[in-house]
RNA sequence: GGCGACGUGGUGAAGUGGUUCAACACGGAGGUCUGCAAAACCUCUAUUCACCGGUUCGAAUCCGGUCGUCGCCUCCA
């Protein structure tokens, strides 16, 4: 069984699903207003790497991640691009999940676009107006009454009467009872969006979407919310909050943060300018496996800082997990069946579960593939697999790597170029012609592809880019 | 000012009271194998876990203090 540290209550403790089986997770997902950085990727794959893992565990899981489309900076950047927000939306939008693909995120199950529940939202506070939670502004505004709330600041070990209010507090349009309280609706403003509601017209606060979607689609009270731990406060904090007040219910079970993605040793941010994208980095010849490793590889509540050396020993390590599958996939012997290989190969499966089972801990289960990598490669140069054992292996590999999703993919085409050139080489070998061996190699070499002269014949693989340039 | 996390080798990092507890990865040195190369394998690369003091038969692991780093208190994954 998983156990997690949950944020509100600091305890460790195991994961028993409301629904048994079954496992409801949100995540609060990218603003589509710009290219997602990979600090932001690092929270979704750590996300990510628990999806895998419970599904891997043979549990039931629902991911939702939400999209938010519409925001102060949504606006901002719409009327700079002299655009709608929704084409600037889609946009980002599109490259944001291009960019999960390459590192090779699990699509969620759901992808809730804040526009897309307006409704949900209004209901949601329209019952905190009626139960006394919320309050309206001349202007047309809502707020929430953090002074109605008593466990505000739960969450993130505050206490809302020390909260500094500094001296940049609200050069902000809308006047409330007290500056802590958060806007749930913001009244119309010329130039902004704004929706005709229940509540009167203008356009949703921040953190309302996330309360009305996740609980549209998971329910009123669900297992596992994840998110950065810049998130804690006030984004979770008023989640908590809202949803609570508006339902009676406990809102979350296990709340997940993970630390921040550093890059030259501080927080990677937009608005500090300080980041990286993924569309960058693979442009810099990074191998997107590679990139992935770099960002699952450390527990996601320790920072990870992130770098040219992090990635290149990144695409080393990754390297070495191909060069291990392509010598498997050629790997021939006629000979008998090893027979304590199930039991290595089922110590190595049990113990990786373990490790992750563990409060997600990465780096004990790649410890452990590293282990079974190094068993195996010596019984490879010993001969001591059969060719069904070889396969075993891989199966078990493939297996493990529905968690870590860094092998490469088994169905990679050769060009017929690339095919014809390992053919001639090949033949060049047979008769023993070292100098147009030499030279295909070569050749293929220019061409992304190494090879390798073994006992199996000749072997093939990918290079990886370990560094940039 | 308040709150919190963390400080393990050249680098990243696991380990949170004791029989392989200093994993694993990257990097480095040497070696084996190989037409060459690559890959792989083998050996070596922290008597020591920021520092000081304490608890204990015994601590990297617990307690106190010091120093340092990062983060949150404001949009932020």
């Amino acid at each position: 069984m998983i156990r997690l540290q949950d944020t509100l209550t600091g305890e460790t403790r195991p994961l028993e699903p409301l629904e048994s089986g079954h496992v409801r997770i949100y995540s609060c997902g990218p603003t589509v207003y710009g290219p997602t950085h990979i600090g932001n990727f690092r929270s979704f794959l750590f996300a990510d790497l628990l999806v895998r893992h419970l599904r891997r565990s043979g549990l039931r899981v629902t991911w939702v991640m939400n999209i938010t489309d519409i925001d102060d900076k949504i606006i901002k950047g719409a009327a700079a691009a002299g655009t709608t927000i929704e084409a600037l939306a889609d946009r980002w939008l599109a490259v944001f999940l291009a960019d999960a693909a390459q590192v090779r995120m699990t699509r969620p199950d759901v992808l809730p676009r804040a526009t897309g529940h307006i409704n949900e939202m209004v209901a949601l506070i329209s019952t905190l107006l009626d139960r006394g939670y919320a309050y309206r502004t001349d202007d047309g505004s809502i707020f929430f009454r953090i002074a109605s709330w008593p466990a505000y600041g739960r969450l993130a070990r505050l206490d809302p009467d020390q909260l500094r209010v500094g001296e940049r507090v609200e050069s902000d349009e809308y006047a409330k009872d007290n500056v802590r309280d958060f806007a749930l609706w913001k009244g119309p403003k010329p130039g902004e969006p704004s929706w005709e509601t229940a509540v009167g017209a203008g356009r949703p606060g921040w953190h309302i979407e996330c309360s009305a979607m996740s609980m549209k689609h998971l329910g009123p009270s669900f297992d596992i919310h994840t998110g950065g731990v810049d998130l804690i406060f006030p984004h979770h904090e008023d989640e908590i909050a809202q949803s609570e007040a508006a339902t009676g219910l406990p809102f979350v079970r296990t709340w997940l943060h993970c630390a921040h993605l550093q890059m030259s040793g501080a927080k990677m941010a937009k608005s500090t300018g300080n980041i990286a994208r993924v569309g960058e980095i693979l442009d810099a010849g990074v191998s997107p496996r590679a990139l992935r490793y770099a960002l699952i590889a450390v527990h996601y509540r320790a920072a990870n800082n992130y770098s040219d050396e992090s990635v290149a020993a990144a695409a080393a390590a990754v390297d070495r997990l191909d060069a291990l599958v392509a010598a498997l996939d050629a790997y021939r012997e006629e000979r008998a069946d090893s027979p304590d290989l199930e039991a290595v190969l089922t110590t190595a499966d049990d113990a990786f579960g373990a490790a992750l089972d563990d409060d997600l801990n990465v780096s004990a289960a790649l410890a452990v593939v590293f282990d079974l990598l190094r068993v195996i490669n010596r019984r490879i140069d010993g001969r001591s697999l059969s060719t069904s054992d070889a396969e075993r292996v891989l199966q078990t590999l493939r297996s493990l790597d529905q968690v870590l999703g860094v092998l490469p993919d088994p169905s990679e085409d050769l060009d017929d170029e690339v095919r014809r050139l390992l053919e001639d080489r090949a033949a060049a070998r047979a008769r023993r012609d070292w100098s147009a061996s030499d030279r295909l190699r070569d050749e293929l070499a220019a061409r992304g592809i190494a090879v390798e002269d073994t006992r199996d014949g000749q072997r093939w693989r990918r290079q990886l880019e370990t560094t940039r340039g």
